[in-house]
DNA sequence: GATCCGAATATACC
DNA sequence: ACCGGTATATTCGGATC
């Protein structure tokens, strides 16, 4: 038979094939017209043996395929081994590849290997047998396939819960577009709530479930005039029962919730073990399983789950305005839409107590249930193009992409490539040398210009298009073009300081495979760019948004730790390159008599002046005819007005802080306390207003009446609290502190309360009166405190005024003050 | 005991 | 542990007078 399928997850099991302990593949998809099905496929489990020179390849190749051993209750064994002419690290050599039986035997027969006086290196030791059978096999998730074969219908490859088992004979891509036809999968959205915060030491009050057609709720906490949508259930244990008979009878594709991997589905599968119930929920009927990580994962086979809070974590977050990560910030961004608000603290407290619980309240708190699982499933079909389009990038299996940091993403962009170059993986790091690694010291980086405090007119900025993914390109930089010395014709940095000495490092020519890698990145970009301007769809912007933030991503995985083509000197001369340009750029705007007011890293701020936008074009233009490779200089925008303010401390321009005024009347602030979260929003919005005010009027007049104002309003306790609230996270656990500042003062009173707080979460605090001198001493959960007992001393010296003092500077209020330390706060308040 | 200053900490920018 | 370095500001906490 053949099918039209769409692979969602993939897998390997062991298989006995004549004799042999063999590793089959699961390809667990969805047919075209909505089937579930299994494909079974197989490939060949190998390695890479570099020899030494020298060596007789033919006779050491012998060698190998005689390797076979007892190893940890199965007989490991070389089947076969091949010569090759292959490339590593960009340098063409003869290998010889290393067939196993298994690929778990890969482990066992490379220590082996690695004791032999022939072996030089062993490489692609470490590959996931699915991101081999990927690679070699051409079948990558989330793209349609054909697959032909025998249909099968007996338990030999596990209790399959699917329409369809096919034994492939052959499994090929679709062509060209076809094989990127949209999909949506079926999904199911969850949540649970609990009568305790740690895995399974409370019990599990109800569970909810949602998509755009189904609603549903079970608990056994009974109360009057349910929702249509709940189930009363008789305990705990039934609560299991149908919390899998749902999911099997719903039958999705993905399973989805949010921070589901750290709480809900630990939380259930630990309860479900004290009451012997199994969560066979897998398409193969297996129980959720757990992969060990910082935070461990949950798998369960064919279904594919997916923690968004992971994706929105690793991928969306710093493009996000969201204060925090949290479902209701995030989906008040995304989808529009906030959690319901219950007095979560009271009610699990309550039931765990085995208080009654008021029956509006009980109704309320389904609601909130439900409601989660409906927020977490909007999030989902909001989130699914981005998921979609990283995942069909990359080609590792959706559930690993989901839950990949940027620097895993880089690097299977990476080794999904490498065949195209002949080209042998890299190893993982070992642990010995990712401890090393971490404790080297740092290169230097970007450059930034000190502004000089003040405020502009007509500003015009610069910036370089992707400046460090082009100069990567431009100077085909990355650890296997890299060169320590000079080289024939090679590229070679400017001169700089790398661990304390004067150095330039070089770059071969030839094209590397990685600078090749991350240059179809920007070219599929621009093609993205220009679809774009004709047709704006979720599609594409998803797809611009993955090649643009993998590609950005590439600078900072040549210097982190984990990387397999790990590159710090390489990282070093991206950043030196880099300066060594935005320098002469910055002087040839000066050059062409404009005012260089600011510039970090690849962006320039310059005063027009008394000259024309059509002057500071034909600069940029003149730049652009100089510039090497693919780099290029845009017009980022010109500005009505800008405002530099100074340091707090010393006589300096503060660097990466300004506010610039566009034509349109819109403000864009960089590092000003109003767009730092852990400033109240008093003092956020004053500066707010002050900014706008100031940079709308060019003068400070109403900025200062403004603020005359509000600090009256402080005196006056006229502030609602809300206003003062101080939100700090806390970045490690209580106990780690080695200098408590008031968040961890708060968080520790918190604990007391048995109030949850944990590593990671916002500490909210108010600061009350008092005459404890410390801070901290003062600080106060915002329920502690009544309306108005809030110290306006500390909310107008320590908030209100170091917020817009520097902008009243600017213009010659209390600047007389400046140096005196706290006198001139004194002078503010007189205003 | 007040004051100074560096360390610790959080958060932003690119 | 899960991409890099550059930078500002606040509060604590120990050294110093």
């Amino acid at each position: 038979m053949k099918v039209k399928f769409i692979p969602l997850d993939f897998d390997y099991i062991d298989k006995r094939i004549e004799g042999e302990d063999k590793a089959v593949i699961r390809i667990f998809g969805k047919t075209d017209d909505g089937k579930r099905i299994c494909v079974i496929d197989t490939a060949d489990p190998y390695f890479w043996v570099l020899p030494k020179h020298n060596v007789d390849i033919k006779k050491f190749s012998e060698k190998l395929s005689k390797i076979s051993m007892q190893h940890a209750g199965r007989h490991a064994r070389v089947i076969g081994t091949k010569i090759a002419k292959k490339s590593f690290m960009g340098a063409e050599r003869e290998v010889i590849q290393v067939f196993v039986n298994n690929p778990k035997d890969i482990t066992s027969v490379k220590d082996i290997v690695k004791t032999f006086k022939e072996t030089e290196e062993k490489k692609e030791i470490d590959l996931n047998f699915v991101t081999r059978y990927i690679i070699d096999k051409k079948v990558t998730p989330l793209r349609w396939h054909h697959a032909e074969g025998k249909e099968i219908n007996d338990l030999e490859y596990g209790d399959l819960d699917v329409d369809i088992i096919l034994e492939a004979s052959k499994v090929s891509q679709l062509e060209g577009k076809a094989a990127e036809e949209e999909f949506k999968p079926k999904i199911l959205a969850f949540d649970i709530e609990t009568t305790e915060f740690d895995i399974g030491k409370g019990e599990i009050i109800m569970v909810s479930f949602a998509n755009e057609e189904v609603k549903k709720l079970f608990t056994w906490k009974k109360f009057k005039d349910p929702p249509k949508e709940v189930d009363f259930v008789k305990n705990e244990e039934e609560l299991l029962e149908r919390f899998v008979s749902f999911i099997k009878k719903q039958k999705p594709d993905v399973l989805t919730g949010y921070f589901s991997d750290g709480f809900d589905l630990p939380y259930l599968r630990t309860r479900a073990d004290m009451h012997g119930i199994k969560l066979n929920i897998a398409w193969d009927n297996t129980n959720v399983s757990f992969i060990r990580g910082r935070v461990p994962s949950a798998e369960i086979r064919g279904l594919v789950h997916v923690d968004l809070f992971k994706f929105v974590d690793n991928i969306l977050s710093p493009n996000l305005q969201s204060e925090t990560i949290s479902l209701n910030d995030v989906a008040k961004e995304l989808v529009g839409e906030e959690k319901l608000k219950v007095d979560l603290n009271k009610l699990t407290k309550e039931m765990k107590d085995g208080k009654v619980t008021k029956d509006e309240e009980m109704r309320r708190f389904a609601l909130y249930n439900l409601q989660d699982s409906v927020l977490t499933a909007k999030l989902f079909d909001k989130l699914w193009p981005n998921i979609v389009e990283m995942t069909r990038l990359v080609q590792e299996p959706l559930f690993d992409v989901s839950r990949s940091s940027y620097s895993h993403l880089v690097e299977y962009n990476i080794i999904h490539n490498l065949h195209r170059f002949n080209e042998i993986g890299e190893n993982r790091p070992i642990r010995e040398d990712i401890e090393q690694r971490r404790r080297r010291p740092k290169y230097i980086g970007a450059f930034v210009k000190e502004p000089t405090p003040g405020i502009y007119e007509n500003v015009a900025v610069f910036d370089f298009r992707s400046f460090y993914p082009n100069v990567i390109v431009s100077f085909n930089i990355s650890l296997p073009t890299f060169r320590e010395e000079k080289c024939g014709d090679c590229f070679e940095t400017p001169e700089f300081e790398y661990e304390g000495k004067k150095r330039k490092f070089y770059f071969i020519k030839k094209k590397g495979f990685i600078p090749s890698i991350l240059n179809e990145l920007l070219e599929r970009r621009k093609e993205v760019k220009q679809e774009l301007k004709k047709h704006r769809t979720p599609i594409l912007e998803a797809r611009d948004y993955a090649f643009k933030t993998l590609s950005n991503a590439t600078y900072g995985y040549f210097g982190f730790f984990g990387a397999r083509y790990y590159s710090p000197k390489s990282a070093a001369s991206i950043a030196a390159i880099c300066r060594h340009y935005i320098h002469k750029t910055i002087e040839d705007i000066e050059k062409a008599g404009f005012e260089v007011a600011y510039s970090d890293t690849d962006s320039i701020m310059f005063l027009l002046g008394k000259k024309s936008e059509k002057e500071a074009l034909g600069v940029l233009e003149n730049i652009n005819k100089s510039l090497p490779g693919t780099m290029e200089l845009e017009l980022e925008k010109f500005y009505k007005r800008g405002i530099f303010v100074m340091k707090k401390t010393g006589e300096a321009g503060a660097k990466k802080k300004y506010a610039l005024l566009s034509r349109d009347g819109t403000i864009k602030i960089r590092g000003f306390e109003s767009v730092r979260r852990d400033k109240c929003g008093l003092a956020k919005e004053t500066q707010d207003y002050v900014l706008k005010a100031v940079l709308d009027e060019g003068n400070a007049d109403n900025a200062l009446k403004h603020v005359k104002k509000v600090i009256a309003e402080v005196k006056g306790k006229k502030i609602p609290a809300s206003k003062l609230i101080i939100r700090t996270q806390l970045t490690k656990a209580i106990e780690e502190y080695a200098s408590i500042g008031p968040h961890v003062a708060v968080a520790k009173r918190m604990r007391e309360k048995g109030i949850p707080i944990r590593e990671g979460g916002l500490v909210e605090y108010i600061i009350a009166e008092g005459t404890e001198k410390l801070i901290r001493e003062r600080a106060r959960i915002p329920e502690e405190l009544d309306e108005g007992e809030y110290d306006t001393e500390y909310y107008i010296n320590n908030q209100l005024v170091p917020a817009i003092e520097g902008i009243f500077t600017v213009f010659g209020i209390s600047s007389d003050n400046l140096k005196e330390g706290k006198k001139k706060q004194k002078s503010l308040k007189e205003f």
